[in-house]
DNA sequence: TATTGTTATACTCTATAACTATA
DNA sequence: TATAGTTATAGAGTATAACAATA
């Protein structure tokens, strides 16, 4: 009990990482459901129907070769889900948006990936107040925060 | 903050998840830095140098092919990490062992995958005893474990 | 000339089907 | 005949290089 602070934070970092990873099959299977790819599943989280992204931002963030950016927007393109448009001060750049019907395919995946699992379920209120006030999130303090 | 319990369930699971996602690049990284693919590490983690597992074990924790399995289990075996025995009573069965090599690459990996995050470390020792006690674990109760 | 994005192409990973060897 | 595993092969996904359009 009485251990090195860095010790402890990693057992809580390996804790979180098992408990997250033993999720990862029913992510899977709530994919499979939708029928989306991992990189599809990316993809809809990284667009939006507004602003939209240039392809080079999404090659940037992804990681990845342009030529495989193009071909991960053309899968949603072809599914109806994003489409794009020029960019009205340089037309060689191009704004990628979702559609109407993207952002409903990106709805029903955050409700399917953000499905509590069973095992956070049965943790008493005080428990997971606790676990929301102490987790962190990007940015933003949580203190007192009540939305 | 008197909300119901299942969408503060969801909340705090939303938050691990984005928690997690955001250390996603850092983990592709430790992969990269040890030159194995996320399924190098999946393999490396599921085996261990004494006991020994099927092949077919294996293909149905991962949910794979068996053939894609062959095909992993050639990779590591390939980079001197893992090795196949025939079975001694039944030489149809093949058992996987991690080698010497394998063990060491296996401790290299959980190093760098378990490595916590600076955001955790910045918590307080008392956070940090807290997310241990909450942060649900594998079958065994948490309940007044001091190890 | 430099930059954005696409097309051509090759390589890696994964699955299905046919096969070998043991039981 | 049934089972464990491998090999042959095709398909999906990803990267590198050459290209077209615009700046």
């Amino acid at each position: 009990m009485a251990r090195d602070k860095n010790a402890l934070a990693a057992q809580v970092w390996k804790q979180m990482f098992d408990f997250f990873m033993r999720g990862a099959p029913q992510r899977g299977k709530v994919l499979a459901r939708l029928g989306l790819t991992p990189n599809d599943a990316r993809a809809l989280s990284a667009l939006d129907p507004v602003v939209g992204r240039t392809m080079r931002s999404l090659s940037d963030e992804w990681g990845c070769d342009a030529s495989n950016t193009t071909w991960i927007v053309d899968r949603l393109e072809k599914r109806g889900f994003a489409e794009r448009r020029s960019k009205v001060g340089d037309r060689r750049v191009k704004l990628v948006l979702l559609t109407r019907e993207g952002v409903k395919a990106r709805q029903r995946l955050v409700q399917g990936m953000y499905e509590p699992p069973a095992e956070l379920l049965k943790l008493s209120r005080e428990q997971l107040e606790t676990l929301a006030r102490i987790v962190p999130t990007r940015g933003e303090s949580r203190a007192g925060s009540s939305t």
